[in-house]
DNA sequence: AGCCCTTTATTGAAGGTTCAAGAAGTGCCG
DNA sequence: CGGCACTTCTTGAACCTTCAATAAAGGGCT
């Protein structure tokens, strides 16, 4: 068992602190002008990429990497919401494909821009083209590393 | 307005996998192991480095960056199992101080390494010394940024 | 002292997330 | 075909977080 050096320490501490600072920030930015948390949002940003603007309920909770139940229950709410509906699966009858409606898209569009400029008065403004290099890097590490832990061969996220 | 380049798209996108699969992670080794979420640890952790393992509410919500009202909760969640308790402030009568038991602190000792060897195999493993000074610098500025954003003489985090 | 504004901490309700359990469909294999 | 294991998705309860409202104390000012 190794401890963590000094380095180590502060470099979690600071992104500790980051992450907890963003996410709040992000959250209550789109509370209040989407009334919706971030990763409501995510579901519908994910969902209009797609090409029909429609996707398998567990292919989008793989993509943004929740669990089932969490997009159940999410999905529900944004159903109630109108901002998407389901649909049954035709090849399986198990499947639930989730559409972002119309008034979802527009939603969507009218609060992109507040946003995304969000997100880069609190990261891009403020990191060199050098640095969002070097964090892209790293998350794509730690992203991996988490994707399949070492020594699991069984998924570990349901 | 301006939207998101390529490379910051990917960035972003990268970050936000990693992050909340990471908090994942460590919510559910520390729920396994401790019984506690993540942040709750933070708290016992955050006590366990200060003179006499105490301090104030306001100075605890400060240090790890969430809000009154959840701390409020946390603690009262905490006290009834043993971890901390709370002591009142003899300077300012409103005040509260929050105290790590001894009981605390061998929870703390006894979950300790398991946290760390997590949080190790997850990040610190897998970068490199150069890619961990990154990660602070760059977690340092959005912190940084995120604690007195731009054009707000009020505290947005109350 | 009295008044007012601020700070400290808590509370309860509403909403979000996790966990374990369960219903329903798929697909393989004897 | 029948059985069995696995996948897909949902559900409800317990727990956590947010938000707005509140109580109580400090501190300045006249």
């Amino acid at each position: 068992m190794e401890w963590l050096t000094a380095d180590e320490q502060t470099a979690w501490r600071s992104f500790l602190q980051a992450t907890t600072l963003l996410e709040d920030y992000l959250d209550r930015q789109l509370q209040r002008d989407a009334g919706m948390p971030h990763m409501y949002y995510a579901l519908l940003s994910t969902l209009s990429e797609t090409p029909a603007r429609r996707m398998r309920m567990t292919e989008l909770a793989e993509r943004v990497k929740i669990t089932r139940s969490r997009l159940s229950h999410a999905v529900a709410r944004l159903e109630g919401d109108g901002w998407l509906r389901r649909e049954s699966c035709p090849s399986d009858r198990r499947g639930q494909i989730v559409v972002l409606t119309d008034t979802g898209y527009d939603k969507l569009v009218q609060t992109a821009p507040g946003h995304v400029e969000a997100v880069r008065a609190a990261i891009f403004d403020r990191l060199s083209a050098e640095q969002t290099a070097q964090l892209a890097e790293i998350s794509q590490v730690i992203a991996d590393g988490l994707h399949q832990p070492a020594g699991a061969d069984v998924p570990w996220l349901r």
